[in-house]
DNA sequence: GATGAATGAGGGTTCATTCAT
DNA sequence: TATGAATGAACCCTCATTCAT
C-alpha cells in the first residue's frame, strides 16, 4: 500500500525459467487469492495451509509443489499485491497528463476503492506486521515504499512552482504526502467505518490540492 | 500509537476485583514487559508462552494464574501499551500554555523516541494487524483512535484563527494531521534507518508548523 | 553378505512373464542402481522414491510401472545384491582346483573389495535390519545364508582330512568360518578405517588356513 | 553387541546435570523400553513417536520433554543397550579367576540369552544399519567396538602362553574372537530358529577353547 | 513409456492449557 | 503462589501413490 511498485520484480521471476504453462499459472493465482482470502477473515497467525488449501479448493499438499512452503506462498501473497497495486498506478499514471493529475494518480491508486476492500487491507496490514522480523519481507517492503516516494517526488517536481525551486522542497512534499497516505489508509482500514476508505482519498487529495494551489498562489506572485 | 487513551481503560479493571497486592502487579507488569520484548524480538507470529515466561523468568504455567490465558495477556500488554502513550501525551500536554503547544505536544508523545524504539514500534504493529479479525483489540483501538482525534481537534479549535471558522476546519485539519502522524510512524517504523523517526517527528511538526503560519497569515489580513 | 546365492531366485521372476525387451532391463537396472546410491549416501530411513528417481534421472512415477510400489522396488534391489554375490563367488570357485582353494574362494568372494565399498556394505547392512520385520526379505536372506553354509561345508568335506571323518567336524568349521566371515565384515564395515576391509579378509583367510594346516598336521600323524 | 562398554558415558551425562527425580528417571526409561518394543515389533523404519508412545503409554508430546526430539529418544536408547551389555559383562568378569574364564565372560557376555531375545537382538541390528549415515551412532558404535576388542585382548594377553609372545599373537586372536563373535550374533539373529543363540555361543566358546587348547600344547612343548 | 500434477495420510514437532504438588 | 509434568490438538511438511496426458 506504500508502494508504487514497477513490475520487474515479478517479470525478473518469470524470464528467470522457461515460461510456465498457463495452468500453473492459474494454480498458483488461485491460491495465491485463497491466501489473502484467509488472512482477510481469520488473520495471519491464524492461517494455515489447510485454511488456505480449503479455499482454494485443493489439497494442502499442493502449496509444496508451487511454492516449495507455507514461507514460499506468502512472499508470493505479498508480492502479488504489490504488483497489483503497481499495476493499478501505471494505468492511473497513463492518463494523467498535467503536474497535478500525475500526483493525484498516486493518490487514488494508493487510496482506491480496491486498496480499503476488507481482503486486501488487512491483508498489507498483516504483512507489514511481520516486516520486522521477515527479511525477505522487509526487502520487498523497502523496494515499493521507495518507489511510492519517487512517484510523487517525480510529479511534484514537474509542477512549474517547485521546479523553479531546489529540489528539497519537492522532496519534502513528497514526503508529507506520502505519510498522509499511509496514514490515512491505516486510520481508515482500522476503523470499522465504511465510508472511510473515501474520506481518506478525499482528505489527502484536499490536502494535495491546497498545496498545490498555495504553490501557484506563490508563483503568481513571484513569477 | 495511534490513540491518546485516558486509563480509564485500565483502571476500570482494577475497581472490578478486589486492590491487588502490590507484588501482584509487579508480576503482572514483568509478563507483560516480557510480551512486549518478545514480541519485538521474534515478531506476533512466532511469540509463545514458553517464549514469554522464559524473558520473564518464570514457568509458562503462571500466565494462566494472572491472565487466564494468552489472549489475556495479550489484551492487557496491547492495553498497557496504550496506557503508556497516554500517559506521556498526558504529561506532555500540561506544559503546553498555547494552542499551538497543545498540538505539538501530541505530535512529540505520538512521535517521540518512545514511540519508535524497536520494542514499542514493532509491537504497536503486531497488535494492529490483529486489530480487523480480534474484536477486543478493535475495541481498544477504536477508542484511542478518537482519542487522539479529539485532542487534535481541542487544539486546533483553541487557535484563534479557526476559533471562528466553523468547526469542519478544525476537524479537517485535525483529520489531515492525525493521518499523518500514523502514516510517518508507519512509514519510519517500518524503515531500516535509524534516523527515521526523528525525521517524521520534524516532517509532523513543519506541515503543523505551517498550516497554523497560514491560518495566522490570514486571520491577519481578515481580522 | 552372508549369502552365496546361485541366481535362481531371480531366474524364476524372468520365466514367469514372457522375456522382457532389453530396454526394459535396463531400466530396471538403472533404478535399482540408483536405489543403492539412495540407501549408501542417506540411508535406508531417508531413502524416498524423489531420491531414486532424481539419481536414475528419471520421474518418481515410473517407479510404479517396472516395481509396482516401492517394496518392490527394494526387494528387486536386494536380490539384485545376492545375484551379485552369488555371480562373484561362482567366478571365484571356477578356478578353485583343491578343496583348500575353494573354501578360499568364498573368503575372498564374501570379503572382496566389492563388499566392502561404502555403496554395496551400508546396502546390505540396511536390508538385513529389515529382515526381523520384512517376510519377504527373511526368506531371501534365509535362502542364500544357507548356501554360504553349503559352500563352505562342501568345500571343507572335500579335504582329506575331513572326508574321514564324520560330517559333524566339517559342518561345525564351515559354521565357524561363516560365523567368522560375517562378523568380520561387519566390524570391517562399521569401522570408519579404510585399510578395515583388507584385514579382515586376511583375518580370515588366516584362521582358514591355520585351521587346514592342523588338519594336515593330524593327518599326517594319523594318516 | 560388538562393544564392552563401561558405563561411564551415561554416567557422564548423570553428573552433568544436577541429579534427576527419580520419576523423571522412570519415564525415561519407560519411554527407552517403548522404543525397544517398537522397534523390535515393526522396524526402525516404521517406529513412529506414536508407535513408541502407545506403547508406553503416554502421549507423544512428552517425548519432546525427555528426549528433545525422536533422535534423542534413538540415541539414547542405543546408549542404554550399550549400557546394559556393558554391565552384563563387567557382572561376569567379577567372577573370572582365570585369563580363560575372562574370555569367556565376554562370549557369554555377548552371545548370552539378552543378546538373542528378539527385542535387544533386531534392535541392535536397526542401530547398526543407521551407523553408516548417523554420525553421533557412528560414534557410539566406535567406541564399544574398541572396548570389546580392548576386553579380549587383555584377556588373552594374561594367558600364559601368550603372555610371553608378542602382543600381536594375542591381538591376533582377540580380533578373530571379535569378528567370530560378532558374525555368529548375526547369523543366529537372522536366522529364525529359536535354538540359534544357544548354538552361537557354544561355537565360539569351543573356538576360544580349541585355541587355548592348543596354545597350551604348545607351551608345554616349549617351556 | 514416461511424465508430473495432485492427493491425502501420516510423519515429527510445537504449544496452549491443565493440574497435582 | 508457583512449578513443571503431561496432554492432545493442530501445525507444517513429506512422501508413496495415482492418473490424465
Amino acid at each position: 500500500m506504500s508502494t508504487v511498485p514497477s513490475p520487474e520484480g515479478e517479470r525478473a521471476d518469470v524470464v528467470a525459467r522457461p515460461r510456465r504453462h498457463a495452468a500453473e499459472d492459474v494454480r498458483r493465482r488461485q491460491l495465491i487469492e485463497a491466501t489473502i482470502d484467509a488472512i482477510a477473515a481469520v488473520g495471519f497467525h491464524a492461517t494455515t495451509l489447510v485454511e488456505i488449501a480449503g479455499r482454494a479448493g485443493v489439497s494442502p499438499g499442493l502449496v509444496a509443489f508451487y511454492f516449495r512452503d507455507k514461507n514460499g506462498l506468502l512472499e508470493a501473497t505479498l508480492r502479488h499485491l504489490a504488483v497489483q497495486l503497481s499495476a493499478s498506478l501505471i494505468a492511473l499514471q497513463r492518463d494523467a497528463a498535467t503536474p497535478r493529475a500525475r500526483v493525484l494518480a498516486v493518490v487514488d491508486a494508493t487510496l482506491g476503492p480496491t486498496q480499503f476492500d476488507r481482503r486486501t487491507a488487512s491483508v498489507w496490514l498483516a504483512f507489514w506486521a511481520q516486516v520486522p522480523v521477515v527479511p525477505r519481507f522487509a526487502r520487498i517492503q523497502r523496494i515499493y515504499a521507495a518507489r511510492l516516494l519517487a512517484n510523487l517526488r517525480a510529479g511534484f517536481r514537474a509542477h512549474p512552482s517547485l521546479a523553479r525551486l531546489d529540489g528539497d522542497e519537492a522532496a519534502r512534499l513528497a514526503a508529507a504526502t506520502a505519510a498522509m497516505i499511509d496514514g490515512a489508509w491505516l486510520r481508515a482500514t482500522l476503523s470499522p467505518d465504511v465510508g472511510a476508505g473515501a474520506r481518506a482519498r478525499d482528505l489527502v487529495a484536499g490536502f494535495v490540492e491546497g498545496r498545490l494551489a498555495l504553490l501557484d498562489l506563490a508563483l503568481m506572485h513571484t513569477g
